[in-house]
RNA sequence: GGGCGAGUGGCGGAAUAGGUAUACGCGCACGACUCAAAAUCGUGUUCCGAUAAGGAUUGAGGGUUCGAUUCCCUCCUCGCCCACCA
């Protein structure tokens, strides 16, 4: 008998597979198409480890599923060559980049083809080849004649170590999301595509998409749409307005000071004299802060007084106008109408530099009953300050709106003065009767509640007034006895008061008239002239609407993101095809002078002067203009990586192509993209930019679809064992290199990459576990080994017959839903199974050949070695993977008999067996002479029977 | 601070149009084989209880139901992403 030797097998059929070339897309249209893509990896310097692996785990069992469920499977690979990490890599290791890819890509097919992925490698691509790249400059000049490829000098993120420019999804907390450097801003002339033409739309798309709801509200966060307003602001004795962006415009009335950016360019112009050198000091000082600095959240906050007033629009008032760092100059206009009362931001400025502070809208609580009575109400809160407790009044356990703990509260008699009411309902509640008044709440509060003692719910209009105790002296309350005994006194801490009070409006007054902060929300307009009494939200639309007749405002549409900056101060990009000329601009190279090449040049490290080592190649630079013939220099800048990523997965379906980027129809047949898998970093990068570009073609006419990937799967990371990232630099990563070296094959790696848990969830690797993987293939494999050995037999086995019809019906439904470790699991129960009935009657049955084949098929997805060597040593001639998936039916997938749970008030107190399909008469007749019910039922009467068919019997008794 | 997701044995996890919780694997224990070990095969393994009867158990607490890991409410913990975006 053969032993498992997966080194033997494994590179033998590896061989054997790439020479027939099975895994080739066909060129055909007799079967649905699914095509199948993983993320094209960027072959850096590190070698590929077992968590990589986990993404071509998946997607290689999702092809080979398809091709042997009747698709037409495209199952392509390819490198992401172009870009930094290829680079760096290669400067520190002091060889060319060209070399450096050779060399990694290489690496990495080599660990590709050892996995066993079936991959059709005629379609390889490589997006630092010429042939590729000068399709990537192609769709640099087709932005460009649309008008989306523009130029322009701005401040820029700019990476000190990596010595290029980064687009803003390329700063993660703002430092470099390759190198984790430190990054600055500097102005230069960039190149950008104009993706914000696209906000609308990239929103609006992804509702459609089968993405996971994070990808996608990552990305709606990114687009950062919000509705609001530009408001104008006339500054007193200056012509220039102030604009600044809202999205409260309602609050406008609230509006007690303005802030603007200290890149704002009023800033130092609007500054008075008196105030003008303080102003430059603080602009001077903010722009010397380091961005990380800037953006940390935590610090508090800092500003100057410019010395001059705005005008509010709707009221005129007067307002003072600062600057402040946090203020952003990238957001909106980079300046706010600042509302302390509704914006905590704001609120903090202002306590900080003692600003006014206005509330304008009064937060609505409590649920409505419907049968209110208006009233006028008080809340009052009397403090010791002796002990800094508060007396609050405990009307029992809260039920429903009755009871609780809550402070002093009543009605106002009409006419009555709302400190003195208070004072009444303190002593004749109380009796405490020497109360000095602190203060009033700064806003009121418009509860719904119910009272305690007289039983009707109130539309309240509840004020909250301060008082403390000047003495604790009592006098006799004045409650009539309906209404004593009901509640008792507590003095309670003030901190412990809000969590132990029961009503949402007294706590918002304790936290007002106590802590007083923020009001955040909707609510009800008040101190606000003629909007009094409105919603915010339809004061929303008044505003706007005064506003637009004044010319003072307008609704807008603001997003947060910005247009992608595509230029790279770098060696190792694509160029971008561009000639400056001095009579005609910028002028795109003519398309059949495609490819511009990158030239060989002596050194590729990035000069630090913010230019391209491409600037040093005069043979490069110096060029004739297209249009005018007159000299001219060449653009020197390359393209961002994610330009040759944002359209590769088109080029797979004829990457051969030398006339054009596609063939249309290969197009209209290959894709979009049925499956796309890879793990969830490239949210706001990658797939947003393929997904502008895809959109830009469609809009050309090259393409039929808008969206390229109609479904995303972001496969779960593989943790190191020590629960850790895995990472070169922490020195725990594991590569199957090394697992298959100590014998465990690639197989028992894809099995363990499965197994490990859900394909979508993290998991740590565990070497344990890839034995249990291994023990459960050789298991297999020592099956089929004695059953090859054995004459066979004839009996038939009904036995054989159900657990095959029902492993292949389990592990069928589970690959649909890519529940990749429960199939696995089947798998493994169904070794075992068929251990248990070779133990028992040996090899005789006569299902036995065709058993052990539907086990190497539903294998086959995910041990493609194994399966195969087995698959032929059963008599196959042809490929496993070109066969079919097994069919299951349903008949023997039942069982005759099966085991129903009888539960007596709910407990399941016996199991009992009866045929499929049982009427629920017999199974309660049998269920009455079982002998462990009898104690449960004897004596008493049944009540209730629910019966679900071939699985419960639940008996309600008295 | 905001958004998304998740909490089940010693561990990874299974089971959610409500229906016998802990499948499968790891680990552990015992047995067979062996001079012995490894490998292999077999048995057991949620917890308490005595190998019994019985009871408890899906982060905590409450609710709906004959019945809740699954649905609803309150809270706690962890992970990921975003974050002074007006």
């Amino acid at each position: 008998m053969k032993r498992y030797s997966p080194k033997d097998i494994e590179p033998k059929w590896q061989k054997v597979w790439e020479e027939s070339g099975i895994y080739k897309a066909a060129a055909t249209n007799d079967r649905p198409k699914k095509y199948i893509l993983e993320y094209f990896p960027y072959p850096s310097g590190a070698a590929m480890h077992v968590g990589h692996v986990r993404n071509y785990t998946i997607g290689d069992a999702i092809a080979r599923f398809n091709r042997m469920t009747g698709h037409n499977v495209l199952h392509p690979m390819g490198w992401d060559a172009f870009g930094l990490p290829a680079e760096n890599y290669a400067i520190k290791n002091k060889v060319s980049p060209e070399v450096a890819i050779a060399e990694n890509t290489k690496r990495f097919k080599q660990q590709l083809m050892q996995m066993g992925f079936s991959y059709d490698w005629s379609r390889e691509i490589n997006s630092s080849n010429p042939d590729y790249y000068r399709w990537t400059q192609w769709f640099f000049l087709l932005l460009h004649k649309k008008g989306l490829a523009y130029q322009q000098e701005s401040l820029q993120w700019w990476c000190p170590f990596d010595k290029t420019v980064l687009a803003n999804e390329q700063i993660e907390a703002g430092r470099c999301w390759r190198c984790g450097n430190e990054v600055e801003k500097k102005a230069l002339k960039q190149w950008f595509f104009k993706i914000t033409d696209y906000a609308d739309r990239l929103l609006a798309d992804l509702d459609n998409l089968n993405w996971s709801e994070s990808i996608k509200s990552m990305q709606r966060n990114w687009i950062g749409k919000s509705r609001g307003a530009e408001i104008n602001f006339t500054i007193e004795g200056r012509r220039n307005k102030l604009k600044v962006f809202t999205t409260r415009p309602d609050t406008l009335p609230g509006v007690t000071f303005m802030v603007i950016a200290p890149e704002h360019p009023l800033a130092e112009k609007i500054a008075s004299d008196q105030h003008r050198h303080q102003v430059q000091t603080y602009v001077k000082a903010a722009q010397a802060a380091t961005d990380i600095f800037r953006e940390k959240t935590d610090r508090e906050k800092t500003g100057v007084f410019t010395g001059a007033f705005a005008v509010n629009p709707i009221n005129g008032n007067k307002i003072p106008i600062w600057i402040a760092d946090y203020v952003l100059s990238g957001y909106g206009t980079g300046a706010i109408m600042a509302v302390p009362a509704h914006d905590e931001r704001d609120y903090e400025f202002a306590i900080k530099f003692n600003l006014p502070v206005k509330y304008v809208v009064e937060p609505v609580t409590g649920e409505v009953q419907g049968d209110e009575v208006e009233k006028e109400a008080i809340v009052a809160i009397v403090r010791n300050p002796k002990t800094n407790q508060v007396l609050m009044l405990d009307w029992g356990p809260r039920q429903e709106r009755f009871g609780g703990i809550l402070f002093v509260g009543g009605g106002l008699e009409p006419g009555e003065d709302e400190v003195e009411g208070a004072k009444r309902e303190v002593i004749e509640e109380t009796g405490y009767d020497n109360l000095k008044f602190v203060k009033k709440a700064p806003y009121l509060v418009h509860s719904y509640y119910f009272s305690n003692v007289k039983n009707k719910n109130y539309y309240a209009k509840m004020r909250g007034i301060l008082f403390e105790l000047d003495d604790e002296h009592q006098t006799k309350t004045s409650l009539d006895d309906g209404e004593k005994n009901k509640f008792t006194l507590k003095w309670i801490g003030t901190d412990k008061a809000s969590e132990l009070v029961d009503d949402e409006g007294h706590k918002q007054i304790l936290n007002c008239l106590v802590s007083p902060g923020v009001v955040s929300g909707e609510g009800i307009m008040t101190d606000s002239g003629k909007y009094n009494g409105l919603s915010s939200g339809e004061c929303r639309e008044k505003i706007l609407a005064d506003l637009e007749a004044k010319h003072q405002g307008k609704e807008v549409i603001n997003y947060k993101m910005r247009d992608w900056l595509i230029s790279r101060q770098r060696y190792w990009g694509a160029p971008i095809p561009i000639i400056h000329c001095n009579n005609d601009g910028a002028v795109p190279v003519p398309e059949d002078q495609l490819p511009v090449k990158l030239p060989v040049v002596e050194s590729i490290e990035p000069s630090g002067d913010g230019r391209s080592p491409l600037a040093n190649v005069p043979d490069f630079v110096n060029t004739t203009c297209p249009k005018c013939g007159g000299p001219a220099t060449r653009e020197t800048d390359t393209m961002d990586g994610f330009a040759c990523s944002s359209w590769y997965f088109l080029r797979f379906a004829d990457s051969k192509n030398k006339h054009a980027p596609f063939d249309k129809d290969k197009i209209d047949y290959w894709l979009p993209v049925d499956d796309y898998i890879g793990g969830a970093e490239h949210a706001v990068m990658h797939l947003l930019y393929a997904r502008f570009w895809t959109k830009v073609m469609k809009d050309e006419g090259l393409i039929d679809f808008s969206e390229p990937f109609q479904t995303l799967r972001n496969q779960g990371m593989i943790l190191a064992p020590d629960g850790n990232k895995m990472s070169k630099s922490k020195g725990n990563t594991i590569e199957p290199d090394g697992l298959i070296q100590q014998g465990y094959g690639a197989d028992s790696i894809r099995i363990m990459e499965l197994f490990i848990g859900p394909w979508n969830q993290a998991a740590s690797w565990s070497v344990e576990g890839l034995g249990g993987a291994y023990r459960f293939l050789q298991r297999t494999w020592t099956l089929v080994q004695e059953y090859n050995g054995t004459e066979g037999g004839d009996e038939e086995s009904e036995e054989l017959k159900h657990i095959m019809h029902k492993t292949i019906k389990k592990v069928s439904e589970d690959m649909l839903e890519l529940s990749f470790n429960t199939s696995i699991a089947a798998l493994m129960e169904c070794v075992n199974q068929l251990y248990r009935i070779k133990a028992q009657d040996g090899y005789r049955a006569v299902e036995w050949q065709w058993s052990l084949e539907c086990l190497l098929k539903l294998l086959a997805p995910f041990t493609p070695h194994i399966a195969e060597e087995l698959w032929q040593e059963l008599g196959n001639d042809e490929s496993i993977h070109l066969s079919q998936w097994p069919a299951f039916d349903d008949k023997y997938v039942v069982k005759e008999e099966v085991n129903i749970a009888v539960q007596v008030n709910g407990k399941v107190r016996a199991e009992i067996e009866v045929v499929f399909g049982a009427h629920q008469d017999e199974v309660l007749a049998l269920a009455k002479q079982e002998d462990k019910l009898k104690p449960y039922l004897k004596g008493k009467q049944i009540e209730r029977v629910i019966y679900v068919p071939d699985k419960l019997l639940s008996l309600v008794i008295n």
